[in-house]
DNA sequence: GAAAGATACTTCGGTATAGAAGTAATTGCA
DNA sequence: TGCAATTACTTCTATACCGAAGTATCTTTC
């Protein structure tokens, strides 16, 4: 059933991948730092950084599913729904059912979840600036490239296995 | 008392950051589906996924202290003790009060836990194989060159701030 | 048009993580 | 030498996340 991600572990690498040469290492501590920081920052203004990741979406685009936001966030539904929640409780969103389909609900901001963009968006800028200091802009994009190639080649081997045990050709 | 991490927002962003040119964006996702992938490949081994990084610190050098092992993993002091519990639990390693030092423990391999290297470290290949599939090797160290810049930018606020709150020069 | 499958969401239980505050041991310094 | 600061670790509480399994709704298919 497996296939990109085996029962059976590989033959052994090739190379045993010193941590620091590692995709994966540097991407987890370099994740691990940014959350830190963006957790300092937004609890300094009383908000919870899991708020943080919904708010950005819903500030572009008002009133989507949950579906929709966990994909943007790239969390799980379940994990989403939890936090939608929690945003619900705090006043930030409200919860609609959609109309066309019932299954779905449209989350929304409230006036309160739509004044916070001023207050926190640029934070989102801050951060960024304080992590790329001393990086040339052409290192930072090809960096931010490279970081996407990456997300797509996992989650293909995710799709294959865990979205469609079945072969569809 | 802070000053990276400031307590009101800076001064709205010249550039409102999308989200897919924000680095910060970038890091996130890629770690989320290289989590994901690790988690897969784990679990299917019966090793929780919070061991890895703990193991792959200890395969390369074995009875060191809670402290050195929170600092190569980039996470809390009080998380690596509830990991190291849980994990003494299941029989990967032991602990034993250092005796120069008898605030520190050390953390030893078991036999269990020294085999599982040669069962588990081959994913650490597999994984940043998948991952970096399609990626010209020069731009792939590129990116990991930025990585590591960034992560040192974003230590450095914090350090600043968490760590030495009155300044030493 | 009814059963089978897919989709959106929820609930439950568990892991991974942090901050704050506490304890014990060590180090630094007056 | 003795007390203050620091360090290593723990405990408590809360958040962020996931997988599995359940419910309600929609879609497909024959």
């Amino acid at each position: 059933m497996a296939d990109r991600v085996r029962t059976i572990p590989p033959s052994s690498s090739p190379t045993p991948v010193s941590p620091e040469a590692s995709a994966g290492y540097q991407v987890r501590r370099a994740h691990r730092r940014f959350d830190r920081f963006l957790n300092a920052c937004l609890s300094r203004q009383g908000v919870k950084s899991g708020f943080w990741y919904y708010l950005r979406v819903l500030w572009i685009r008002d009133g989507v599913s949950q579906k929709y936001l966990s994909d943007m966030t790239n969390v799980a539904e379940n994990t989403t729904a939890t936090i939608v929640n929690s945003m619900v409780e705090d006043g930030l969103v409200t919860r609609k059912r959609d109309t066309e389909d019932r299954r779905r609900f449209s989350v929304l901001l409230t006036d309160r979840g739509r004044a916070l963009e001023k207050k926190l968006m640029p934070y989102a800028a801050e951060i960024n600036t304080v992590a790329t200091e001393g990086i040339a802009e052409a290192d930072l994009e090809l960096c931010l490239s490279v970081l996407k190639r990456m997300s797509e080649n996992l989650a293909l081997g995710f799709d294959e296995h865990d979205k469609r045990p079945s072969e569809k050709a």
